[in-house]
This record gives structure tokens, sequence and C-alpha cells, in this order.
DNA sequence: GAGTGGTCTAGACCACGAC
DNA sequence: TCGTGGTCTAGACCACTCC
């Protein structure tokens, strides 16, 4: 990485950095590899520190760093792609490999947000799955599964041994019976609160994407999901099956052009 | 507003102000009111001005206020829901609203990252399709459309006026003669460059979410976009036909416990 | 203890919009 | 001209990791 001087240009001077910072990642540094540090990086190119940090913010950002307190500033790995398409990767007993993993079960009458949100009556009891996904031993999203007690009464009970994430297993199993007509969801950024972030192994703020899964069964809502995935190391793929499969796309072409 | 002083915490000071302003804009303020400026609010909560717009600029990144230079800081209106996967939403002359509008169009033998992406030859023929996206009068995503030539080849051919948007339009008409197999998404978080920004009309760096799109014809890519939605006020929907049509849930499951 | 990123301060000046 | 948010500075101290 040079010394180079940032020179006189209308545009921010961290937007400039920015870009600096962006092609000397590209071409001088490995994946995981540590950069110099920031006290160091703001003398090379001779402005203060805080101004540094909005470039690396940025940067951070678009995942292309990762910050560690006490350790230093390393090139992040490209995102991983995380599939949230197909029924199989978000219902329980799909997917053949075990993404999903259960935290905790709460058992709680409907808020007035809940119940409107689940098209059923203030109080009645709502199922709360609490669940994170795992992705090459990662936690890349952490999940909260509403079910209204009326979408499993046609269902048979299920005993469960009673500790929070056994009850959780229990719910899930019942939902396995359930025939799923169809889903619907709703991506949007959003910031992670503090039992979310300490789930994702994240500092409370940090960028995630907010996926909304609405599942139908029998023509009614059957279960809504609310699921927070890492925006900083997640892609969210949408693939139908049966079709081209091309080697997923990175951001490069964005910046092509 | 109150007057509140911040009690001592553990966490962060901006991470407590955000929960205050939250609570504030929430309870006390409309959508599209103005808040107090940065210096009042920082006086009044006994802080460095710097400590409170990190406050701020977290509320802006969840889409809660918008800042306006000039003008000050105001509560946004709750995000629009911009349908992204139905078909009709992205191919050419597919929906019934003209939500797509043709910037200009691009001719350039592909690069080295656009030929790998396409799954065409160096140097192929590529058509570059420059459009945003209106949503009630708001500009709120801009899109990179890739075609390779080849794709086209068996498509009568359409005279254009040769200016670049004419030109644009003429390769949409080609292509609504294509018949789409299927098409495989991925959304990502990143931040538009000076190009996007601008057709965006927001500064260089704002978050966006970035959606590629993979067209499959005939079994092989027919072409490949890139669209760039402004984060702040969109939340991309992947509805389905035929299920439940309920109301679409706001962000406020997630703060509801 | 030394080095790292994270937080916070108290100022300054600039760019933009409204009047 | 004035008030707004946007940028930038030069420091300080803290929390964390490693040796």
């Amino acid at each position: 990485m040079g010394t180079a001087q940032l020179t006189a240009v209308p545009e921010p001077k961290y937007w400039h950095l920015r870009t600096v910072l962006l092609r000397a990642i590209d071409s001088e540094f490995a994946t995981g590899e540590v950069i110099p540090n920031e006290r160091d990086l703001s003398a090379r190119f001779g402005v203060a520190r805080a101004t540094l940090r909005q470039a690396l913010d940025q940067l951070e950002l678009e995942g292309r760093l990762v910050r560690r307190r006490g350790i230093g500033t390393l090139v992040a790995a490209p995102r991983v792609g995380v599939p949230v398409s197909r029924r199989e990767e978000g219902w329980p007993g799909g997917g053949p490999e075990q993404s999903w993993q259960t935290v905790d079960c709460a058992i709680a009458p409907a808020t007035e947000q809940l119940a409107a949100a689940l098209n059923v009556p203030v109080g009645e009891t709502v199922y709360t799955v609490r669940r994170v996904r795992l992705n090459q031993g990662q936690t890349v999203a952490t999940e909260s599964l509403h079910v209204p007690d009326s979408a499993l009464a046609s269902l048979p009970e299920i005993r469960s041994a009673g500790s929070g994430a056994d009850e959780g297993r229990a719910v899930l199993r019942r939902l396995e019976r359930l025939t799923v007509d169809g889903e619907s969801r709703a991506v949007e950024l959003g910031v992670a609160e503090a039992d979310e972030a300490a789930l994702l192994q994240r500092p409370p703020g940090t960028p995630v994407l907010v996926v909304t899964t609405q599942f139908a069964s029998g023509g009614k809502l059957a279960a809504l999901a609310v699921a927070t995935y890492r925006a900083d190391t997640c892609r969210l793929t949408f693939g139908e099956t049966g079709l081209v499969e091309v080697t997923p796309v990175a951001g490069t072409v964005r910046t092509a052009s």
C-alpha cells in the first residue's frame, strides 16, 4: 500500500480515500490479511484518524473489510451465498443439511402488533421459536418464528421436555406435518438490536438484512418468520430449480463499469 | 422531545441516544416533520455533536430519518414495498404499470469480468441498457441490464433511432419476444457509486440493496440485470401469486419483542 | 505492557436551502 | 444573511487481544 498523497478533488476526502484503499486491498492484499493500522494509515494519507475511519466504515459496510478490536483490520472473505428462496430452506424438516439450530421458545399471548401481523385475535397464544442459522461453522442469521396456536390446532400434539429449546423443537416437529401452500417474502435493511447482535456475535447496530416470510397453509397465514442475516458476510440467493446454474456473480460486475 | 439526561450505562452513548430518539420520533413526531437540529439536540443531551450524529446515522440507516442539507432532519415515511419477484416486474413489456424507464444504452465488447458473468467469450458484443425504476414519482432503483449479442441472434432486428435511450428501447423490444424459462436472484448490501448515486438523487456512499438477476432462456443465460435499490426507502417484496394476501408487515414486529 | 480498534470531545469551516 | 446538515481536525481515553 503506497504512501500516496491525496490530490485536491471536489469529492469528499473520505470518499476518495475509500477508492484508493479499495484499489489497494484488491491488488496488494489477500483475504484475511491485516492491513496497516488506522494511526499509520491516517498519517500516511495526511488526514485525521476520524476521516480515515469514515473511509474504512464504507468498506466495512460493503463487506470488503473486517475490523477486530485488539487485532486489526482484515481483508474480508467474499460474501457467502445463502439460499433463502426454496421452501426447504426455511421450513422445519425440509433441507438435507441442518442449517437451522433451535435456541429457545417463548409462549405468550399475542400483543397488538403481533396479532395484526399474524391475522389472529389479540391475546391468542403464540409460540415464538428462536433459531440461528449456521453456514460453514459461522452464525449467519437469527430468526424468530411466530406460530399462532390456531395454526397448530389440527396437528397432533407432541410432548416436549419443557425446556426452552426442547419446547421449540416440539413446535417445529408439529409444523413439519403442516402443508405449506406458499410463502411470501420481503427483504429490507435493518440494524441488529442487542439480543440479535449477541447471537450474531456482532456489536449492536450491525447492519443486517431483515427477511420477513409469511407461510400460508390452507388459505390462511400459518406462521411468520422474521430473520436477520449478517449484511457484511451474506448474499441472499433466491434460486429457482431447473435453471442454468451459472457461477454465482460476485459484486465485481458492478464495479467493472 | 424531552430534555432527558443520559444515565450512566455500560452501552455506548450513541446507542443509548438512538434508543431514546427512536422512542421520541415514534411517539412525538409525525411523518415528514422536522426534528430539532443537531446542535440543539447535542446540547440537550449533553453530548458532542459527533456523538449525536452517530445516533442519527443509525436511525437514517434504518430508514427512520431523512437528513436534508440546508433544511433539517425529518421523520421518514415508512418504507415502500417494491415487488421484484414476479417475472413481469423485471422483464421488459411485462407489467401493467410502467415502472421502469430507459435512460441509455451502451454497446461494447465484453470485458473479462462481464464475459465470465454472462458465460460468453471475451470480446463478444454486449448491450448494456441502463434503466431507472420509479415508484410513486420517486426514483427507487437504477439497473444495468447486460444482454449478449448471441442471446438476441434469433430475434428479429428492430431499427432504432440511434440515440442512447432509443437504442436501449429497441433492445428491450427485441427481448420482449424472448421466452424466459426462469430467473435466479441474489440480494446483498452495497453502496452507491457516483453514477448510481446521481440517478438515485443521493450522495455517493448511500447504502443500497443490490439485486442481481440471471434470466435464462432455452437453457442458457440470456441476460444479467444488476439493480441497486435505495435501502433507506425500499422494502423488496418477493411475493407468490395465489396466496393469502395479508397486510404487508412493517418492521414493527421486530421491535415488538 | 504494547498495540489495536471503539468511543467521545470541542472546536472549525464548507455547501446548500430559505428568506 | 442565516440556519441547516456535511466534512474535517487533533486530540483523549477506553476495551480488547496478544505476548
